[in-house]
DNA sequence: AACAGGGGCAACCGCTTGCCG
DNA sequence: TCGGCAAGCGGTTGCCCCTGT
């Protein structure tokens, strides 16, 4: 059965010869390709539009890197992939001269195998009951030297070497001397509602100084702010990072206070809270709800913080879409609108980071109040 | 040397989305 | 508002090549 598109046509399939490549990389470099439908006829192919674009993007478009994926390549699919789940052609993105194709073909046959060795599930990017029960058994700690935690996406260690104490991080690095960090102490009645997991699944946030350390530049997201985010499995106590980072980036920085009850973390199903302040790019959160940010250090900018946007005041405290993080739960509980930057993203436009992938890291915050349905990494796939 | 099995990759299929009349 | 069309996208298939027996 053919196409929508040449079911009337009689088309050829299969492997294209050269002389067909020929005949669509002459015609593409000599009149474009405004009509797909219409470049088989002006190239003399017998293939459908589809397939002549599929070959061109796929194969012949000369800007595409063919070879083998480097590491650093190998590291940002899995970072994205983490994030955002299998949107090839997102991922493909950030991976430039790549095709979604190739990336969703490099992960089926290398990636996933790399990831289920390591004992972590290539769906969700955790890990596999097997290994999490072997783990376990360890109390936590790495007993193998084949910990996934090890498994630091980004190449910097930033993270890495914090398992005990850094959760989940966020952070942006290129302004990080900016900042300072101010601690607000959690109140006691508040903590545990805010920052239980209940589960397996459960991501953590968190804040880790060495996270704001300048990271060297990532080819990826370089439409946007940087966010390092970095995961620790609660019950194995293991802990994987991610960097999205871009050279404009603000640096700012999220942390727990030690002995936060219960891990720490944001939990799937509690409201769950990510504390960022677009108002000055992004993560200068200063007046914030001491009960909604318990236990958290809040960044303060210490030079010329930018003026805020309009329809907020100087050091409100913003974050992600409002339905999307403040799902309800403990904090919604309490009559706290949070995370409502609508205004902000439309308004003042003084946001410089990846607003897709910001929101798809944000998403798991709160979508498993009222229904903590399936785990975390799906709940961060952002539901466009 | 022949064969089987697996891996990698190119291409196809079908659904979704966006645009336009 | 609705329907048709084209493009985009992710999942799947099938072919080719390599390797092991």
């Amino acid at each position: 059965m053919g196409h929508h598109c040449c079911s009337k046509q009689k088309v050829k399939r299969g492997l294209w010869s050269p002389e067909e490549d020929e005949k669509l990389v002459k015609y593409i470099t000599a009149h474009g390709h405004s009509c797909w439908s219409a470049v088989p006829k002006h190239a003399g192919l017998q293939r459908c539009g589809k397939s002549c674009r599929l070959r061109w993007i796929n194969y012949l478009r000369p800007d595409l890197k063919r070879g083998t994926f480097s590491d650093h390549e190998e590291r940002t699919i899995i970072d994205v992939h983490r994030i955002l789940g299998n949107r090839w052609a997102q991922i493909a993105k950030h991976l430039p001269g790549r095709t979604d194709n190739e990336v969703k073909n490099f992960w089926n046959s290398c990636i996933k195998k790399k990831l289920i060795a390591q004992g972590l599930d290539p769906k969700t990017h955790n890990l596999l009951p097997a290994s999490r029960t072997l783990l376990q058994g360890g109390n936590g700690a790495n007993p193998s030297g084949n910990n996934p935690a090890q498994f630091h996406s980004n190449g910097g260690g930033a993270a890495v070497g914090s398992v005990a104490t850094t959760p989940f991080t966020i952070s942006s690095p290129t302004k990080a001397a900016a900042y300072d960090t101010v601690t607000v102490t959690p109140p006691p009645e508040m903590a545990p509602a805010m920052y239980d997991v209940p589960n397996h699944d459960g991501m953590l946030m968190g804040h880790d100084q060495a996270a704001a350390a300048p990271i060297p530049a990532y080819p990826y997201l370089d439409n946007g702010g940087g966010v390092l985010m970095s995961f620790r499995d609660q019950n194995a106590g293991l802990q994987t990072s991610m960097d999205f980072m871009n050279g404009s980036s603000s640096s700012s920085s999220m942390d727990h206070a030690a002995g936060m009850p219960n891990g720490n973390g944001f939990s799937q199903g509690m409201g769950a809270a990510a504390f960022m302040d677009v108002t000055a790019g992004m993560w200068n959160t200063a007046a914030v709800d001491s009960a909604m940010c318990a236990g958290m250090e809040v960044v303060q900018p210490q030079q010329q913080p930018l003026p805020p946007p309009q329809g907020l005041l100087q050091g409100e405290m913003v974050v992600g879409r409002q339905a999307v993080m403040n799902g309800g739960g403990a904090v919604a509980d309490k009559g706290m609108d949070m995370m409502d930057v609508s205004s902000v993203y439309g308004g003042a436009g003084t946001t410089t980071f990846d607003l897709e992938l910001m929101e798809s890291c944000a998403l798991f915050c709160g979508s498993g109040v009222g229904g903590a349905t399936g785990n975390a990494m799906e709940q961060l796939q952002w539901d466009c």
